[in-house]
DNA sequence: TTGGCTCTGTCAAATATTTTGCAGGAACTT
DNA sequence: AAGTTCCTGCAAAATATTTGACAGAGCCAA
């Protein structure tokens, strides 16, 4: 393939010449369907070229593979490498640093991630999410655990941009109750909970879903206990080459939602951006860019 | 995917919520590259999932399969599908989504971003960075900006875990003149500056330079005015579509960074941890995984 | 705490798969 | 045409895989 080591698929043809009638035979059924055709059993590979068993064994061997399972994990390895190429292979990431220089490693990790959350999300449930927080008529609620929280805070910063109604929650659960109290049916509580799942947001989502409210989970690929209350739930992968976890992926399907609600109440948001920039040019709490 | 049967990842994901804790860790096994891994024998996958041989027998079982084989045969069937219909598939993110929906144009943005983003940042020069960082006889101060004091606490939170002497400024920029007086030559603070640069911050830069404070800065591509004044830089590409920027990248950078950071005091930082979970389990505000 | 429950891993039996030994038979040579 | 050689399939042995039974561990509720 990138001229490391040959695919089985062109072993076959360049020995095609040296082979016997039955094992034409059989590399004529291998290609036929590649490589799917070589993952079943021995069996069924040569009840699918009529040929023996002992052909295909035989054959494997003359390839230079130690038997037919090996012969089956190159076939794997190589589906693999198939699969995946259009997307990893990036020529290294960061120039100048090795492969395995923690930039590369987690770079690798974090398009994985990615690549992997986005595979599971149907695209109209993120539609529906993005439609439902988009509904000025709800409020907006969102929480987050220990670590989760800036990401909380981040979503808020920019949905009081987009809308109006959006309410944080405080880190603190003591004050958790305060706000219960004002959720009505209708509203949404957007919740980020990744392992270790945190009890204090358990206990909250089950009294808003009580209450009627809708709630959005962000959470990791294994699933936090709130899942099953969810209207709309988010499984973002979060394996990094760490003892931590990564929220790469989580901040982007984040900023994609921002970017779903934002389309959707753009004549809103448009209007509420400039009389903000207008505040903070007044305010002069920012210098213009350049 | 083509609608008349329902694609192993899909009938994997629709059960997920119902699956216990060793099940969850084998469906994560098996997406981590899909298809490929379901491929080999029943051992090979249960010991990728660091689970049972019989946990995935039962799971085969549980997804309405007879058994293993039956199991990897549906598998061969998709794939076979799969690899005959059109090859950019592959390309997508998320299957079914039209190349056009925002979740594959962020995605594509997300990547984007990020490649270029390492594209420009030295290893040596990262390197050093996370040395800096690492040394514990300086004190580390970290601040954001209206937007990016999200990404700062994310960066404290962590921070504090792995070592001592980690001090998030407040939002507000009125405390900060205190913090100034407490920060000494050798100490570092971090700064989250991107656009629109906001005027405070380099105000609070250019007096903790005076004092003789490191700074380490994660800025956008275009750079905050902070720039001249830092030790080390990490230009963070933000393009995204839509009227935001994405922060995923600098996310990554950062993540990274942390990682960076806590192998060089790895032997703290266990402890920590550790003595960290403890007072989690003790006063019961996690509950156990699964 | 204690008892009941579910989950999960170990072990062993059952089953399937792969390999090997062997012999019939085709093709090629003498 | 007879002898030789190599190919091929059959069947059984060897090996690997899958499945079922059991018991320990952990969790939850009372």
């Amino acid at each position: 393939m990138t001229g490391d080591r040959k695919t089985i698929s062109e072993m076959v043809r360049d020995k095609f010449d040296d082979l016997t009638r039955a094992e034409r035979q059989l590399v004529d059924a291998i290609l036929r369907n590649y490589p799917v055709s070589g993952l079943g059993s021995i069996t069924a590979l040569a009840q699918s070229a009529d040929v023996s068993t002992p052909t295909v064994g035989r054959l494997v061997q003359k390839l230079g593979f130690h038997g037919y399972p090996a012969f089956q994990a190159a076939l794997r390895a190589e589906l693999e490498e198939q699969l995946s190429s259009p997307l990893v292979k990036h020529d290294r990431w960061s120039d100048g640093a090795p492969d395995t220089h923690i930039l590369n490693r987690f770079a690798d990790a974090a398009v994985d991630n990615l690549r992997q959350t986005l595979g599971q999300i149907d695209p109209a449930d993120f539609d529906a999410a993005c439609a439902l927080l988009a509904g000025l008529e709800r409020r907006i609620f969102a929480v987050g655990g220990r670590i989760t929280h800036a990401l909380a805070d981040y979503f808020c910063t920019h949905m009081q941009v987009i809308r109006d109604r959006v309410i944080p929650l405080a880190a603190n659960s003591n004050t958790w109750p305060h706000y219960l109290l004002s959720m009505r049916p209708g509203d949404v509580l957007v919740v980020f909970d990744i392992r270790r799942y945190e009890n204090d947001i358990l206990k909250l989502a089950e009294m808003a879903a009580d209450n009627g409210t809708e709630i959005v989970l962000f959470t990791d690929q294994w699933g936090s206990p709130v899942a099953p209350l969810a209207r709309h739930r988010f499984n973002c992968r979060i394996e990094a080459p760490s003892v931590w976890d990564s929220s790469a992926a989580t901040v982007v399907i984040l900023e994609t939602l921002i970017a779903g609600v934002q389309q959707r109440n753009w004549d809103t948001t448009r209007d509420r951006m400039k009389a903000i920039e207008d505040l903070f040019d007044r305010t002069r709490l920012f210098r213009k860019f350049n």
